[in-house]
DNA sequence: TATTGTTATACTCTATAACTATA
DNA sequence: TATAGTTATAGAGTATAACAATA
């Protein structure tokens, strides 16, 4: 099959996943990627984590107010670089991240749950390149 | 890997395939997705189209409604049901989509092209997969 | 001046609710 | 009444521009 294809078919896959996903869910997407990536690589900035989801500061900015205001992270200017804002996760965003992770109602672990194995590892080696092609 | 952390990393690198989709596009992602259903199956209704993007009616009508004033799709109320608007591209329309496809300008189709023949296997299973979780 | 972050504002996409026309 | 479609409105997510604080 053409590339050009491929790719037609993966954007046209991508928006409609992004959307059943947009439907039934607690936290954002955005918001979980936002808590995912300080449960994994700890406190960051607002322009580290910006970079990390290839996003804009400022969008990112508000991701952070938002998630603040729900009590999910918090904000801690840098001791050495007072610009720097140190982005970290408290306890009840961490809580909410796990809980969000064990959730039996999650459709799509569940959806992934009834593919054959050998379907989970493709998709899983696909992740692995979707990542790889998201930061060209 | 448990089923829970794939659909985590999943929805994660969805989001960022995303914003990089929508960064550098003529066509939006959901109008690329209509232009190229009609021009596969053919002349659909709202409901049709919607259905088939897993979107509500109202959205597919401004969706549709967008797409017209761009000239790129024309209504025909059905003569058997006037109630019914069948939905058909029209020259432009094809013409513009054929044009995105062939765009050497798009990144998403290079960055395929960069990956080894095996890994693009992958992906195209992978496509073939996420189309049967989209509509769970 | 350059850098980090935030606030203000606007745009895109999609949802729900309310409405019109046809069956 | 039920169905197909549309319009009005609202919300989420993210972008750009303008601004403030610190280096």
């Amino acid at each position: 099959m053409p590339t050009n294809d491929v790719a037609n078919d993966l954007r046209i896959v991508l928006g409609q996943l992004v959307r059943r996903l947009r439907a039934d869910d607690v936290l954002s997407t955005s918001h979980v990627a936002v808590l995912s990536s300080l449960d994994r690589l700890g406190a960051q900035t607002t322009s580290g984590l910006a970079a990390g989801q290839h996003m804009r500061p400022q969008s990112m900015a508000h991701t952070i107010g938002e998630l603040e205001k729900e009590g999910l992270v918090e904000r801690r200017p840098d001791s050495d670089d007072r610009r720097q804002v140190m982005v970290e996760l408290t306890k009840g965003g961490r809580e909410l991240l796990y809980e969000t992770r064990r959730r039996r109602e999650d459709w799509l672990a569940q959806a992934i749950d009834g593919l054959m194995p050998a379907e989970q590892k493709v998709l899983e080696q696909a992740i692995a390149l979707l990542e790889r092609l998201a930061v060209l």
